[in-house]
DNA sequence: AATGAATGAGTATTCATTCAT
DNA sequence: CATGAATGAATACTCATTCAT
């Protein structure tokens, strides 16, 4: 398989004109497709190029090698998904803790569905020693999300509030992720956001509040639950 | 022909004589160690045969291809989890709800502990084609769970059980995955297990049971919070 | 479509204006640059375009391919050298055969310092199909040299006037030649002459001459042994 | 071009069987006849292997890289070429020093005389970062021929004798290396060792015997110059 | 004239797999 | 049964060269 090698992370080459960024996209998206329908194994340069109607000479005049390629491909993705994420920067003065819970897991929710299948394909792929950016992601989200906990500390039982953190993060990316490719539909229709609020508030606050067994996701009452 | 995909799980041969059934488990334990430490892209057929000190030859044997083995090596890791997970077969009649629960979960602890390098390695396999034995493996494990949540239905406050076991499976999974490499002191030291246990208690009754605030490993009064 | 081997070895187009005049010259120091400190991998006609801040494009407009590169670049260097030696011209009428013979390996020693390590990086060049200009610089040599030994038959013992010419110059080339690079020291100070200018009277004249031995570098008296 | 990399010198495979040694044998010949016929630039693995009948599996099996092969190359042909040398070990006892200088130089010559052509061509090869065993045999030649030039003190007018080996050593290699292409009537017909023994001996002893010039490579009257 | 995006044949090397001994 | 020599399609990547703008 002759997996990672070097990381330099971006293109050897600024894309200054159009006819650089046009082709550079093209890649990309061929990258992309290849990845998604035949899975890392069929994701070889030469196919890329090949699929993109661009010759291996033009990736590689872009891409300074596969890794990079596959970088990039990870990079947009991760951008596209944040766009999807920036209330939770804001949560803290949220009308109540619940509806900031289920803010973040809609969010995450609706971030996986950005395009599921390449978030997939992604996934499966093989460890790119560890992407700084990927690693700073990752702390980005952690102190977000105990920045929240730490403003409702009085609401939440948890003894460890990073343990805490870190199983609500482990249980909410697992949970939604596979439901992308297993609970497709579950996922759209909300029932699962509910139900992984449930998850959470019980685990945290320590009771079920009851409008969230009563009113799933209706906009009215939520005032009422303290 | 660097080619895969070609699914066709079992030993070519029944290991009838004991010195094949030597030589195989010498193999495998070769293909695990060399999984273990140097990863997916050094696990080639030649270099488990040398290892193993067998000729590529003899390999090809007992393994039609590459496939097969790693599909070996899954079966065996899963064969020797799924025995410390057998207690899960009959819990309905185990004293409490909660205690079911917890049982469960230090069960799953246990068996990712079993042998967690080996288990994170073949984690971090290429997708091996979806092996009908792992599916079966899911859905058991699925038609265990599902049948003590039914005996316990009462107590169960989620409106799908489905969903529910779906839920509860992913998390307890991916927590304890996670933390089999990530946070390896708190599973062995019990924390984490009292945490899911009470991330799942929370979902699944609707309020923390007494019981996992006195129960075993808490060590404080957590009753300033009602 | 790395081919190489088609010499044509002059520039497409006769530096007419002074702006080419200046990229050619532009281009042949990067050339010489990347030569002498990288190596004859690292000579490639983007990394000299690159370097000469100049796009490959203009790079061919004068120089219709690698080769006339090179090419080039040797025909310079020669031609530098060539005016360390122009005295050789004329050197019959030297005071004494001695003299010519000292003069004229004094010139081979400067030649070779006037760009050591080009002119070391250009020898470890692949051979570039003879060119012209090479094979003719080589005769014109060969001939200035038999010219002086003929004027000067008399003293010289060696009965085939060529091959004395040839043996000659192979020995003195190579000996400066490799000095230049590890025996830099003796080149400069002149020991390295002295000794060479011996080698050759010896074996032309058929003695050593007293005045090579009192001649100036050398310090004592050898008389010891006639 | 791509030139050197790692240098691991010698097969992968210790060719045990005879099957193996015969491959190991026509690989080597066609990088031979490859290397001589059409150069380095012609010298790729796949060309090699093709030209052996052999795959390119086969070659690599053998030969860890492309360097190996060229550098198993070098050594075979260097270890053919000190078989002509051995006399050199014990020449101290000669009959006489000239003696001694027209037999060293009679093996250099018989030495070039193994296979010119390969002889030539290897020397044309990129530098293949001084192997050391290339090294040490240039040590040993300067070693042998120093402690003869010892033994010999009292004859040899040169007043540093490093020095003279250095210039001996250089101008006798440079002299037979370009006969054995360009002059290899000569160098047959023996005048070229007449003349080069003039050579040295002029420069190391300060006269021309006239045996020297009287009897050239007769095999009478040798004892009567001392 | 100058630019630099694009080309693609070619290079070294790997590795799953076969089969004669 | 075992061996290990042999295979060859496939891979990542380079670089001299062209040509539309």
């Amino acid at each position: 398989m002759a997996t990672h090698r070097k990381i330099q992370p971006m293109p050897r080459k600024r894309p200054g004109q159009d006819r650089s960024r046009a082709t550079v996209g093209t890649i990309l998206d061929a990258a992309a497709r290849i990845l998604v329908k035949d899975g890392y194994d069929a994701f070889t340069t030469n196919r890329v190029a090949e699929t993109a109607g661009v010759s291996i000479g033009s990736l590689y005049q872009y891409f300074p090698n596969k890794e990079s390629l596959l970088g990039e491909l990870m990079r947009r993705h991760t951008l596209a998904i944040e766009n999807e994420l920036e209330a939770l920067a804001a949560p803290v003065q949220g009308p109540s803790f619940e509806h900031q819970v289920r803010t973040a897991i809609e969010q995450t929710v609706r971030a996986h569905l950005v395009d599921p299948d390449l978030h997939r394909a992604l996934s499966e792929t093989p460890p790119l020693g560890k992407l700084d950016w990927e690693a700073r992601f990752a702390e980005r989200t952690a102190a977000r999300v105990k920045a929240v906990f730490e403003a409702r500390r009085s609401h939440i039982v948890a003894p460890d509030l990073d343990l805490a953190v870190y199983i609500v993060l482990r249980a909410v990316e697992a949970i939604v992720h596979n439901a992308a490719t297993e609970r497709l539909s579950d996922l759209k229709s909300g029932v699962l956001t509910d139900e992984v609020t449930r998850l959470l508030l019980g685990y945290l606050t320590g009771k079920t509040t009851a409008a969230a067994r009563a009113a799933p996701r209706s906009t009215a009452s939520r005032g009422s639950h303290r």
